[in-house]
DNA sequence: ACATTGCATGCTGATATGGGCATATGATCG
DNA sequence: CGATCATATGCCCATATCAGCATGCAATGT
């Protein structure tokens, strides 16, 4: 088996740093292909791609207008990528760092005066 | 060009869910592999792979403790993913979803302006 | 009708992936 | 030392990716 799809979910998707500056470009509202373009300095045909699979994972929603395809972000599906993120929220606090370690050390300690350990 | 290396950040290292698995697993402490194999399920080989690639973008550490290797959770490298996710969080409100609808419902309606009658 | 603009899609090629399986390395025990 | 437990690596292979480039196609302008 290869690497999960792209258009797996949103972890996937984002973990390509152009299309994190695609739903960056976006945050500002509505745009079309061509601003993105300008934008993030890209081909148009690999700016269409990225935008394919951004809103194969809905974090993105299009619009037709004229000749124009007005992409619009959708940032729902980040929502389990950040309740999961912030599970480690803790993990990166200093305070929490020291703590961690305060007790690694003292697990290292029981095992080895205790010997009986798990 | 192909996909950036599982092992240039944190995004891409944490796309495979089974490296999610590993870091969840770790949120209770230190652990070898072989408790990591049980509890995933996961051939030993993949696992010592996926610890890997999790170390080499600093999600966990390593210590020897006699013929094991514990392995330790670091969260901090997913410091960068909450700040970028977290740029999104409003969008995922209920409140802001709703919001954002209006705004460009009206968008739609100004851009019609002027030509038809209702 | 024809040219043009705005986007999407198709194809090619180099590349890294992840699972399966075998094997190497390293520490510990008898 | 030889056996065994705990992990790491190596190799094979099917697969999806991403960039580049050409081309398809719909909407608009003249």
């Amino acid at each position: 088996m290869a690497r999960a799809a792209t258009t797996t979910d949103a972890f996937n998707a984002v973990a390509e740093p152009r299309r994190r500056d695609i739903l960056d470009a976006l945050v500002g509202g509505e745009r079309p292909v061509n601003d993105l373009v300008a934008l993030l300095g890209l081909a148009q045909p690999q700016v269409s791609k990225h935008l394919r699979v951004l809103r194969e994972v809905g974090l993105v929603d299009v619009r037709d207008e004229g000749r124009q395809r007005l992409y619009r972000l959708n940032g729902t599906p980040l929502k389990t990528m950040h309740d999961w993120v912030s599970t480690f929220e803790r993990t990166w606090t200093e305070r929490f760092d020291r703590l961690d370690s305060v007790l690694t050390e003292l697990k290292e300690k029981e095992a080895r005066d205790g010997g009986t350990d798990q």
